[in-house]
DNA sequence: TCTGGGGTCCTAGAGCCC
DNA sequence: TCTGGGGCTCTAGGACCC
């Protein structure tokens, strides 16, 4: 969500179109992305405000833009911009509290007819994912623009809502190329004209270009990915650093040797809290490591995981960010372990200072099937047990079901 | 304008082992 | 015994993505 959309001058033979049907041969790579996602499920039962400005985003005095329709987007309002100022750009948007939920069970949905299609699906994120239709043409009859096509057809129809879709026969050109398509368009990119859709584009449409590098290599005298794919690549060594100055010249003269990847591993499991006002209360702060930890915890032991090492990541109030890491004997998914350890982490990387943001992060994962460990914490087992009884009478009753005793009270902090 | 929350990947330094 | 270097792991921070 929040890409840069439109096309540039001159793209417009690559649109599928009625009149125009770009050659697709070869090009079995499509990028699906839903249209403003959010907002669009928003606008399915309020269909009245499809005209109008529409924004979702969270309530509190920090949050920020998770969704805009395209009538906000006329007003400079993009994802990830504070609420505020969303709301000082366009006064009369409607500002709906996202629903979190509601947008995994649909995106469930659109991933179920790609799958349909083929057995080559890679979601990305909850509204776009990659796949490969190549080995399904033969089956569906169809050539890859039709099956983009088809899916465009299908989503509508079945949920309500638009997409965009890139076919390409490289991965990363297929992302770009349904950024261009939107809103509610196909592009397909001919492999013999790879080069001509990649050349005349800003290095920012490089898969890796925030605006840091971006700025780096503007420095440099890089602007077009033209640029980047004639440069020396020890001079964009310099730029960026090998692994990015290898990653960005090999996208640049369109190589891209990544296939759709089905299952890609979890590397790391976490949960942040940015305080609606800053807190230097050690209690609140405690209470808040105890409960992202309880959710980090609880969210390994749903997805079978175990994590050997805990970090925590703490904001200060002038927004300067740092992490303390800390690895243990044995992985783990408990969250008195988990606990005890981020804890630990923040009683000695911080003494009473203003904090924006607490964070708990378990990364090293491993399946909790895999050949455990002894820990050294003798009590592990039994914490387990308790932990793993919680998270059934969760199931059963509610979430508030079952909370560590020190979550239950005082509404200072404002839980959430 | 003032910056969420969930992630991944890369770099660099320190410490350790061989 | 001392030293250097390579390889590995851990840690911290930064950049990036959606």
């Amino acid at each position: 969500m929040g890409k840069k959309p439109g096309l540039p001058p001159g793209y417009e033979r690559f649109r599928v179109t009625e009149q125009n049907t770009p050659d697709d041969t070869g090009c079995g790579l499509l990028h699906v992305d839903m249209d403003a996602f959010f907002a669009a499920v928003e606008l399915r039962t309020r269909p009245e405000l499809a005209d109008q400005p529409v924004i979702v985003a969270g309530a509190g005095p920090r949050s920020v833009v998770t969704s805009a329709n395209y009538p906000a987007r006329e007003f400079g309002v993009r994802a990830a911009m504070p609420a505020a100022v969303a709301r000082r750009l366009c006064p009369n948007a409607v500002f709906i509290p996202p629903s979190h939920g509601l947008y995994g069970e649909v995106s469930r949905g659109v991933m179920a007819i790609f799958r349909e299609l083929t057995p080559l699906v890679e979601p990305l994120s909850l509204d776009e994912a990659f796949l490969d239709v190549s080995g399904a043409l033969r089956r569906l009859d169809a050539t890859p623009a039709q099956v983009a096509e088809l899916i465009r057809q299908r989503v509508f129809a079945e949920h309500g809502i638009t997409c965009s879709v890139g076919v390409a026969g490289v991965k990363f050109v297929a992302k770009l190329a349904s950024g261009m398509a939107k809103p509610d368009g196909v592009l397909v990119v001919p492999t013999g004209q790879l080069l001509a859709f990649l050349h005349p584009l800003p290095v920012a449409a490089l898969w890796g270009v925030g605006q840091r590098t971006e700025e780096n290599l503007r420095r440099l005298g890089f602007t077009t990915v033209a640029q980047v794919a004639a440069a020396p690549l020890n001079r964009l060594r310099r730029a960026v650093g090998t692994a990015a100055a290898e990653h960005l010249h090999a996208l640049a003269n369109g190589r891209d040797e990544r296939g759709v990847v089905v299952d890609v591993p979890d590397k790391s499991i976490g949960a942040e809290r940015t305080f609606d006002t800053d807190q230097r209360d050690p209690r609140v702060l405690e209470r808040e490591i105890l409960r992202l930890s309880e959710r980090v915890a609880a969210t390994l032991r749903a997805r079978h995981l175990r994590g050997r090492t805990v970090s925590i990541k703490v904001r200060f109030a002038d927004f300067r960010t740092i992490t303390r890491a800390r690895t243990l004997a044995a992985a783990t998914d408990v969250a008195r372990v988990v606990h005890t350890t981020a804890l630990a982490l923040l009683t000695e990387a911080v003494s009473d200072a203003e904090i924006r943001l607490l964070g708990v992060r378990v990364e090293g994962l491993t399946g909790d099937d895999e050949p455990e460990q002894l820990s050294f914490e003798p009590d592990e087992p039994r914490w387990r047990d308790a932990e793993i009884a919680a998270d059934v009478a969760r199931s059963r009753f509610g979430a508030a079901a079952v909370r560590p005793a020190s979550l239950l009270s005082r509404r200072s902090d404002k839980p959430t």
